[in-house]
DNA sequence: ATAGGGTTAG
């Protein structure tokens, strides 16, 4: 507490006072724009050009100006090499490059910065010490925050309101309370903007009583303070609440700004209330709002929820793909902020909507275009190509975070290891896990996830156990990814003893993923009782998933009896989820009753319920290649399914034979072999081994679950041509070598 | 120049 005392000495600085930002932000090149006062103002590539030969980059003022234009305009690769050009850099020079820096989230480049500012002798102001407070919060950088305030003490720098906010800010952010609420007492003036600080921390952390109480007894509130509240509320979890709270904002005459819109959007899709959502749209179109990042991604949501995914990707279409881009005049200029987020949003939804390959490709154009990307976004972005299983684009980004030296921290760590297990690379995941010594709960429990993906339950639990060790508390997610690691290895006593010690120990209350691991891991050991009577004793008797578990489990131990009677509980009371007809039909088709397999295809048909078609792809180099059952749309495809015969015919010479019974199609019966042996997942894998050489591993992505026979076609594969073949479906990982499979064919 | 909208693991 050795700095809680805010009296700030008196004592001026002299350029402190002198320079006054605001005055000088506008003057110098004022004339420019009162002659041409209907033109567009001349590019600002040329006037800095200008500026350069005729030597004008020697008066400071001027310099500033133009630097001060470049970050406005967030033309921050512009605005540095600009900076290295000025030969007299002042107070002045440096906070504005800072502050753009800053605005634009780069909190590293803004550090090293304000380091190189301090050891060339320049004296920091109030704003250059806001810029610096906030990517102190931003990073949680308690250690930089605490030394910079310290400082500030030390020299009795004059500080604003504003300055005593970005502190409070700091140190809010990182969880200091006890001093936060003390120097929050000790302001010598608040503004309202102090309370929303406050008010947003209390939320962050789920004291809903503490910042309502707040929030209420504060007469001042503005446009934040409600958009914190109400945010604040849903993302506590009481969107009801949030709810009231929006309808007392327009009671209150309150007027809704840009967050509004989309906070309002987004409580009204997690509330399932469409026609609220709808009738906020014309709204947002009336207030010129559509370009706006965050509210085009709300949209998105919102009409994805509600399954009307055309309007949602007309959403996204609607963005030309320079709407970004930075920099000249005569451009669509953004807040840099929203900027990223709504390119953020692009990518997500191109991902959303199953377009990974347009969705990282973006994301590569972004990054010629913007020197400055985010490390937020980037995590974003890697957790895309998690989903997507893109190795070689998240190796680009993971060398793409190298190369601007952002250090791999337990965040980004935590979003790569995830992306190289997801994508097949466990060995890369644990490279990731090797260098960070953090004890994060996330990081860990991703190694822990990744492994039971690959269904190494042993390695997963001896890390599972490594973490108690070291006094890390297991939450409830790194439960899932260790009930997961015993089902996938069948470690039934393990996995019964850890679910008690999630319960009993760390007061856990398990969630539907738990149930259905607990199912998973004794239906898949074959003990169907049991899973029965877990199902019953734990009360989860009307949660579908953990039928749909137990189902599959009665197809893998060919339990037809036990099957059929779920199945017709759950055609009846989840009569819309195609999981159980496609189980059911399966599991009559390969015990050979093949006509109760098409009453319950035509059941299906009749309700007009659809299955997933399922989806392999692989990626080559830049692009990642798509197949669909039968597909011919490649422009390989001749090759392809001309290698494809072969191949059979090759692989039945080893031992392998087409295996008739599965896999439900919508299709007539005849067509069923043909079909097979067109899985997409066979088209795939033919189109990696045509295209890449000798031996080369072969990583293939799948959207529902591989079929016993296409299995079995790959182990073959993978003995005959010795390579390694790697298939990820929607549980796990399947590692193919040597004519054997990793899974033990137990999946 | 400070606060609010998207932010890693199931």
């Amino acid at each position: 507490m050795g700095f809680c005392n805010l009296g700030y000495c008196r004592k001026f600085i002299n350029h402190v006072s002198s320079t006054n930002f605001h005055s000088r932000w506008r003057h110098p090149c004022s004339f420019l724009y009162s002659t041409t006062s209907n033109a567009s103002p001349p590019p600002l590539g040329a006037l800095h050009g200008h500026y350069f030969k005729n030597g004008s980059l020697q008066n400071t003022n001027l310099a500033n100006y133009l630097l001060s234009l470049h970050v406005k305009s967030s033309n921050m690769n512009h605005a540095h090499k600009l900076f290295d050009e000025i030969l007299h850099k002042d107070t002045q020079t440096w906070t504005i490059l800072i502050s753009g820096f800053a605005r634009a989230g780069s909190s590293e480049i803004v550090f090293s910065l304000f380091r190189e500012m301090q050891a060339k002798g320049a004296c920091p102001n109030q704003y250059t010490l806001s810029s610096v407070f906030k990517c102190c919060s931003g990073e949680s950088n308690l250690q930089l925050g605490k030394g910079v305030h310290g400082w500030i003490l030390r020299n009795g720098v004059d500080g604003d309101v504003v300055l005593e906010n970005s502190i409070l800010d700091l140190y809010l952010k990182c969880k200091a309370f006890e001093y936060a609420e003390c120097f929050f007492e000790l302001m010598v003036e608040k503004d309202v903007v102090s309370w929303n600080i406050m008010i947003g921390a209390y939320l962050r952390e789920g004291d809903v009583e503490k910042s309502l109480d707040m929030f209420r007894n504060f007469p001042y509130k503005d446009v934040v303070s409600w958009n914190t509240i109400i945010d604040g509320l849903m993302q506590c979890g009481y969107e009801r609440l949030a709810l009231e709270q929006l309808y007392s904002m327009v009671k209150h005459g309150t007027e809704f700004s840009a967050v509004t819109f989309s906070i309002a959007l987004i409580l009204a899709s997690s509330l399932s209330l469409v026609e609220v959502g709808r009738q906020i749209h014309p709204r947002v179109l009336k207030f010129g709002l559509n370009n706006d990042g965050f509210i085009r991604s709300s949209l998105v949501e919102m009409y994805g929820k509600c399954g009307k995914i055309d309007k949602a990707s007309t959403i996204l279409k609607d963005v030309p793909l320079n709407f970004l881009r930075k920099g000249n005049f005569g451009v669509t200029r953004m807040e840099p902020k929203a900027g990223i987020v709504s390119w953020s949003s692009m990518v997500s939804g191109y991902v959303w909507n199953g377009k990974y390959e347009d969705g990282i490709k973006t994301f590569m154009s972004m990054i010629r275009e913007l020197v400055v990307v985010d490390i937020r976004t980037v995590v974003t972005i890697i957790s895309t190509c998690a989903n997507a299983g893109a190795l070689e684009f998240g190796k680009q980004i993971h060398a793409y975070i190298k190369k601007i030296g952002h250090r791999v921290d337990a965040y980004v760590g935590s979003s790569l290891i995830d992306m190289y297990s997801k994508s097949g690379s466990l060995d890369d995941a644990r490279m990731i896990f090797g260098q960070i010594n953090e004890p994060n709960v996330v990081l860990w429990t991703s190694m822990i996830s990744g492994c039971a993906l690959h269904g190494q339950g042993r390695e997963a639990i001896s890390l599972f156990e490594g973490m108690l060790n070291k006094g890390i508390i297991p939450n409830e997610v790194t439960f899932v990814g260790v009930l997961n690691a015993c089902s996938h290895v069948g470690l039934i006593e393990e996995g019964r003893s850890y679910f008690r010690m999630m319960k009993d120990t760390y007061h856990i209350n398990p969630e539907v993923e738990h149930y259905t691991s607990m199912v998973n891991l004794y239906g898949r050991a074959g003990h169907l009782i049991e899973a029965k009577n877990f199902i019953f004793e734990n009360g989860i008797a009307h949660l579908t998933s953990v039928w749909t578990s137990f189902l599959s489990s009665c197809r893998l131990h060919k339990n037809i009896e036990m099957g059929k009677s779920v199945s017709k509980m759950l055609l009846q009371s989840a009569p819309s989820d195609p999981g159980a007809y496609v189980l059911l039909s399966n599991m009559c088709s390969s015990n050979h009753r093949w006509d109760e397999a098409a009453t319950v295809r035509s059941l299906m048909h009749q309700r007009g319920v659809r299955k997933q078609p399922g989806q392999s792809w692989i990626q080559l180099k830049d692009q990642i290649h798509t197949f669909v059952v039968g597909d011919r749309s490649h422009p390989q495809d001749k090759k392809i399914y001309s290698y494809l015969d072969s191949l059979i015919g090759r692989l039945k010479e080893i031992g392998y034979s087409y295996d008739a019974k599965l896999v439900m199609q919508d299709v007539e019966e005849e067509q069923r072999e043909v079909l097979i042996s067109h899985h997409s997942e066979k088209l795939a894998l033919v189109f990696g081994i045509i295209n890449t050489l000798h031996r080369t591993p072969i990583r293939i992505m799948k959207n529902i679950r591989i079929c016993t026979d296409c299995h079995n076609f790959i182990k073959y594969a993978s003995q005959l041509l010795e390579r390694q073949i790697i298939v990820r479906d929607t549980h796990r990982f399947h590692h193919f070598k040597q004519g054997s499979c990793s899974c033990g064919d137990y999946w």
